[in-house]
DNA sequence: TGCTCAAGCGTAGTCTCTTG
DNA sequence: CAAGAGACTACGCTTGAGCA
């Protein structure tokens, strides 16, 4: 039984990041000395921003996503792979694959080895309020997303910018890259001024989902959304049900393509293609003729 | 070879402006 | 008038190109 994002794995990011770093580094300190992970909504005094946690969290989650996959494809003679770097997909040391699934387990990969390709983007979702009282760490969750003045993961707009941009980059740096799908990681939900828009750039073949893994990202039972009409977001709530999409999406052969035409153009083309016997001829064809 | 430094990655708070 | 989007800022960390 595999557990998707939860209280537990945030509780579990603090416990060992406290390992090596110290409380003033992963929590913000109020006026009356309480150390808290979120300023809490409304909070009257003078806010600093931390920025010691966050290539804590930002290692934490691609580590805690490449494991999740690893169990989804291990018993398929897949990888999941964090970090991994492929030039020919403008993929470089610089700019990595946060996660990619991969006939191999190297950093190092060929276009034709990835499968899917995961840009994680995930955050501290509740606030939580850390004590040391010399019995040990003791954490205690103080609220969701709602109670605290962050905005976590896809809840921020420029971050939806940021992995829209990541994926187009990919998408036009190689035309091997058109077989690849590309899937947005996060653990919160999108803002409704979002949900259209992840439709289009499903259904224009940019970002084939924004899947979030937190099945419950709000306490007391909180409203929160289950998929867009066009599945460009998705909650997950289950192993179960992430395991089916991964393997749906790896099940068919994926083309991207994108074009200006004129009808007349695009006439001439699709007669071309239709000249061919099957279905999958007809296609390739098609993406042939439309990429030249 | 070892050094520096720009450019990339990441998250998060603040602020302004638009929109309803 | 309130809420949210997006721009901007901040800064810790890593990579790799250029150079002495």
């Amino acid at each position: 039984m595999v557990n998707l994002w939860n209280k537990d794995v945030e509780k579990k990011f603090f416990n060992e990041s406290l390992a090596f770093a110290t409380p003033e580094q992963l929590f913000y300190v109020t006026d009356d000395n309480r150390y808290l992970a979120y300023w809490p909504k409304g909070y009257p005094s003078e806010k600093n921003t931390l920025q010691s946690r966050n290539s804590l969290i930002g290692s934490f989650t691609e580590k805690w996503t490449t494991d999740l996959l690893q169990e989804v494809v291990k018993d398929k003679g897949l990888f999941a792979v964090q970090g991994a770097i492929c030039e020919e997909l403008a993929l470089t040391g610089k700019s990595r694959a946060d996660v990619v699934i991969s006939k191999n387990k190297n950093i190092r990969q060929k276009p034709e080895d990835i499968l899917t390709i995961f840009e994680v983007k995930m955050s501290v979702v509740w606030n939580w309020e850390f004590r040391n009282d010399g019995s040990g760490i003791n954490l205690t969750c103080i609220g969701d997303y709602k109670t605290h003045e962050g905005n976590p993961g896809l809840l921020r707009s420029d971050s939806m910018l940021k992995a829209a941009g990541k994926s187009i980059n990919i998408k036009v740096s190689n035309f091997k890259a058109s077989k690849i799908p590309i899937i947005v990681m996060g653990n919160t939900p999108i803002t409704n001024s979002y949900y259209s828009k992840v439709d289009h750039l499903k259904i224009s073949g940019i970002v084939q989902g924004f899947w979030s893994v937190n099945p419950k990202p709000l306490d007391n039972n909180g409203e929160n959304i289950k998929k867009t009409e066009k599945l460009g977001f998705y909650r997950f709530e289950k192993f179960d049900e992430l395991r089916n999409s991964i393997e749906s999406l790896l099940s068919e052969d994926w083309n991207f393509f994108s074009s200006m035409r004129s009808n007349k153009e695009l006439g001439q083309i699709i007669e071309l293609a239709n000249r061919e016997k099957t279905y999958e001829k007809k296609g390739e064809v098609f993406l042939r003729l439309i990429n030249e």
